[in-house]
DNA sequence: GTGATTGATAGGATTTGGCTATGGTAGCTT
DNA sequence: AAGCTACCATAGCCAAATCCTATCAATCAC
């Protein structure tokens, strides 16, 4: 039973005439009528009378019709369905971030975007980046804020900015003063770190290792809120990305020094996934947020 | 959109693969590979996210699949109902008998086909011959009873009995004792005829012509009863078909010993018409009714 | 790295739907 | 009554679309 058989019928249906049907359909007569036979045969039934000059469906026919017609109908729905969804950019957009990111950077491209296209629905899922990626494998979100260059071959990237990173000292520290410093003159504080599974911890002590700095860790935590609190608290030094600053009394931002001290973070997202409309706009979008390189 | 497609598209969406689809869609792998990706081009969406090994429903195909499924099946349901209503004999039978025929001649055919399958249900229209044939081509009923042969091309019968025809006398009659009567000898009597719609007043006017007989007609009714009740009270005399013989105390029956003083009866259907299970099974239930000829 | 599995690509073969021309029949017209 | 027209069926050819085999590219496992 193919769809164009199904089509000829319900036009000679509604002409009453193989001929009116065929100029409707936009075939030749003969072409029609065979297939017309055919579908007659695969059900096994004849579904018209031709008496001379009329054609008439015969029970069968009339059974048949309002069925044809369903299908005819739900074919043209499911097109109509997909299309809607891919002519409107509306629709649920998931994304992953990583909590260094998330608070700092998030919140003004969501809002613009829910602004610019109220129809969607976005979801954010914060969490590490290993369980991100795993979502993201997994199909759960569909691209992911977080620190860049991802290794992976089943991936893809764009960078999102590059930003410095910062020594987060107590205001009263000997070095607070100073413009830039450099890690090897942090190397006998008391380091407070991002707990083991956040990447910007790595991020950390990879730049201190090139500095031939062992970080002494004192304290980890989640949040870098908390980390700057015990900072102010002077209970030792941190370092953190550019975006995680923040004014307090207690605290001196001073940039580091040293080469490559910095971090780059970008969206990544499953490579051969498709993407649907809503989902490649807020990409594009959050290219707009994209700094360019210094 | 085609059948196949959405039959690979399900395919694929159950397997979770192109290779297994393939396999169980009993077709090459680039085959199926090729129709996906058709659909795809024509929905205007990726369906399925090709990641490395594993295939996946992206959200289009998510939305598109219970589509996809649902008009698969309304097909099969399509298919089976027709399928059902061949293979079973029931469902409607409509058939037309004229006045002449119906009460004398029906009753057993039609308690013995009910009885034989129960699930059929039929209508009968009793009516006179002229009104018959015009429902029998509009499709109104599926065969009629009647004295045949008709003429019309558009038309097909075959012959149920042929019985002779019998004067019909008050038992005080002149002629009442014969075993036999010629029309001739009837010639002066004052005659009960079927009113003029009904196709054996011709047969009768017909029969008495060939006789050289102009009946003089004093009564008119619509059935036969009537006329032998008129006859009992010796209103004059008439002709009726061997079937509507009954016996009675005021008259007799007189066999009319005129060459072809007979009637013939019966089936008649539309020339190209189809006739589904049911029908054909009441066509042959019938002609088991049928007698051999003299 | 190597082999195995999976989906995509290429090119030739087969099927099939479509077209033109024609036949046959019913119904209308002259 | 004959011819004409309208309509569906049939026949034969053609073109398009599907399917197949062979092969490639990429991924994943060992």
């Amino acid at each position: 039973m193919e769809v164009h058989q199904l089509r000829y019928f319900c036009a000679v249906s509604e002409t009453g005439s193989f001929t009116r049907a065929a100029e409707k359909e936009q075939v030749a007569q003969p072409s029609l009528s065979q297939q017309i036979m055919k579908l007659e045969e695969e059900l096994g039934v004849r579904l018209f009378d031709r008496l001379g000059r009329t054609v008439r469906l015969t029970g069968f026919g009339q059974v048949f019709l309002p069925r044809a017609r369903a299908i005819l109908g739900e074919m043209k729905a499911a097109k109509e369905e997909v299309a809607e969804r891919q002519s409107s950019v509306s629709g649920p957009v998931s994304i992953g971030v990583i909590p260094t990111i998330a608070p700092y950077f998030l919140p003004l491209p969501l809002a613009l975007f829910s602004r610019k296209y109220p129809q969607t629905c976005i979801t954010v899922v914060e969490d590490v980046t290993a369980r991100l990626m795993d979502r993201l494998r997994a199909g759960q979100i569909d691209l992911a804020i977080l620190a860049t260059p991802m290794r992976g071959h089943d991936v893809e990237s764009f960078t999102l900015r590059t930003e410095r990173l910062l020594a987060i000292l107590p205001r009263a520290h000997r070095l607070a003063k100073k413009r830039k410093v450099m890690l090897k003159e942090l190397r006998d504080e008391p380091f407070l770190l991002l707990r083991e599974d956040h990447c910007f911890r790595d991020t950390a002590i990879e730049v201190c290792k090139r500095a031939r700095v062992m970080p002494r860790v004192v304290f980890e935590s989640g949040q870098f809120s908390s980390i700057l609190a015990m900072v102010g608290a002077g209970l030792g030094i941190s370092i953190v990305p550019e975006m995680a600053v923040e004014q307090r009394p207690d605290c001196t931002f001073v940039s580091v020094g040293d080469d490559r001290a910095s971090r780059t973070i970008g969206v990544v997202t499953l490579k051969g996934r498709y993407l649907s409309r809503v989902q490649l706009a807020f990409l594009a979008h959050l290219q707009t947020f994209a700094q360019k390189e210094a």
